[in-house]
DNA sequence: TACGATTTAATCGTGCACGATTTACATACT
DNA sequence: AGTATGTAAATCGTGCACGATTAAATCGTA
């Protein structure tokens, strides 16, 4: 049985490459006049949420190890939106804080999400199914 | 109305990020042994499927441009997989097409997508399915 | 307490992505 | 013919991602 070649456009795989593409594009009239890029942006959310991280734990939150997270974090830092400090006791840590520019860029991008979904076309319930099936599927194929 | 801010791990957007990056881990291991990268089995498969393209033409099909696609196109023609011409008649245009070496890697290439569905634990129904609430998704966000 | 194993960040190199610009060419319209 | 308009690819600069390595600090256990 042969095993003919299939185009990208039928592919699973291509779905999710594009549309993430697409969705880093619709991000970004919302982020470029806050100065944040995606990536940043998810850091910067995290932090909201969880005030007192380690670079690690951080990447932890978003499945990023310290090669991407380092040059990413001192951008941020650069400026002035967090701190990066060597914890007491523990110097091989390092701990993130958001500074108060940090915490007002944050409120302002809390209200990100809500423009994306009406970007998306879906209505919230759809969109947190879909949410369940790629987290679903991350699981799977972590496994 | 407050609009607190909402966690990475509950957004859409995230899911479809970190599903992403998932998958391409979960492609490396099988496209690692025939030297790919993901984007490069992408052009690799579309060129299986449609012969012959001119670099902008494959750039429709994946979405990418040309300051994408020249350096990878590069190293692909430099690894022996495909010829990129000049187009006799315009030439502005750069035709690519597979050597015999590319032909004989693309027909390896194409056993890979049914061992992802594998790695995915979905049923093809499921998984087509999910492919067009993608396809729908990324229609949305390009309007 | 000594020392091997582990943890934590940082660094380096390669390969996408993408905005902006440049160069060359083709086409349409005077 | 000559010029404006548009198209095609390449180039440059910045910012992720990620494998591999390095360096420092901590921990576990003999």
């Amino acid at each position: 049985m042969t095993n003919p070649s299939i185009p990208p456009s039928q592919m699973l795989c291509f779905a999710l490459y594009s549309t993430t593409h697409a969705m880093q594009a619709a991000y970004k009239p919302l982020l470029d006049p806050l100065g944040l890029t995606y990536p940043q942006y998810l850091a910067l959310m995290t932090l909201m949420t969880q005030p007192s991280l380690t670079v690690s734990q951080l990447g932890a939150a978003l499945h990023l190890d310290s090669n991407t997270l380092t040059p990413l974090l001192k951008r941020m830092e650069a400026k002035g939106w967090l701190t990066r400090r060597r914890d007491t006791g523990d110097d091989r840590r390092v701990n993130l804080a958001l500074t108060d520019a940090g915490r007002a860029l944050g409120t302002q991008a809390a209200a990100v999400p809500a423009c994306f979904l009406d970007k998306t076309g879906f209505d919230p319930a759809t969109a947190g199914d879909l949410r369940e099936v790629l987290a679903l599927l991350r699981a799977n194929l972590r496994a």
